[in-house]
DNA sequence: ATGGTAGACGATCTA
């Protein structure tokens, strides 16, 4: 018995809703989360996703900025939304499906990119994403009980030194600051999250699911950054079995400068 | 050291 999830970012669904379908057709999860919606719930086409089995679909969205929206082929039930700093931005959204005998809740998140300046002073932005990262330490991976866990989204952070292209020149910059990076590694060690990427890719190992818009070249350069993440609570652990990062999607026309991140698992 | 691209929306704002 299988189960596999996708994570992508999809920047604005609708002008991406054809190859939202392609990764749906050759990706296959059972559940898609994206993030960067850059719609309201009745703007989202559900009816294109629903067509292609998708028919449990829940969505938080917002006019034209953020937004995020899970497409299930499994039910989804007990769906929620968390306003996280309580400003009405559309970042989280999260359900309960059952699977192998267990129920799991999956939560999808899109944090803060946070501008450019890495200094909350100066760039309220800033610290509206570390207020935001400070409030999802209250997320444990064990909230529920008899509930399992997954968490996965755009977190906007690079926390490992080879998650990043050069570490040492990225220390200022926001996503790999250490502000940034150790506020998100205490959400797993408190949280009592495994970052199920890292279980399979090595950390001595570049791993990379964002490559800017700016740059001339992006596979030339190859600056990414792995900004998309999925996360378990431990007892999902032994049940992965693969993540696949679908890099060639950044090469495709009118791409998403993030690429679909899928975590497959058995039992 | 700087500026570079993208999308929604229609004033720039967010990324």
């Amino acid at each position: 018995m299988n189960l596999s999830i996708t994570t992508w970012n999809i920047n604005s669904v609708r002008l991406r809703l054809p190859i939202v379908e392609d990764v749906l057709k050759t990706v296959a999860p059972d559940i898609l989360c994206l993030q960067e919606i850059k719609c309201q719930n009745d703007e989202f086409p559900a009816d294109a996703l629903k067509a292609l089995g998708y028919g449990n679909i829940i969505i938080h969205g917002q006019k034209g900025y953020h937004g995020v929206a899970i497409a299930s082929r499994l039910p989804l039930t007990e769906d929620h939304r968390q306003d996280y700093c309580g400003v009405g931005d559309a970042r989280h959204i999260s359900a309960i499906f059952e699977w192998g005998g267990r129920r799991i809740r999956i939560h999808n998140f899109y944090v803060p990119a946070g501008g450019d300046e890495p200094d909350r002073t100066v760039n309220p932005k800033f610290g509206h994403k570390l207020d935001f990262i400070r409030e999802m330490r209250e997320l444990k991976a064990g909230a529920e009980p008899g509930v399992s866990a997954i968490l996965v989204g755009d977190l906007n952070i690079a926390p490992l030194e080879n998650d990043v292209w050069s570490h040492k020149q990225m220390l200022k910059i926001v996503s790999h600051t250490p502000v940034e990076t150790e506020g998100l590694l205490d959400i797993m060690r408190e949280g009592a999250w495994v970052d199920l990427m890292r279980e399979h890719v090595p950390a001595d190992q570049k791993l990379y699911t964002w490559w800017s818009y700016r740059a001339k070249d992006w596979a030339a350069a190859d600056r990414g950054r792995r900004l998309d993440h999925i996360w378990s609570s431990e007892d999902l652990k032994a049940n992965l079995r693969g993540i696949e990062i679908l890099k060639e999607a950044r090469g495709w026309e009118k791409p998403s400068d993030h690429v679909p991140v899928t975590a497959r698992f058995s039992l």
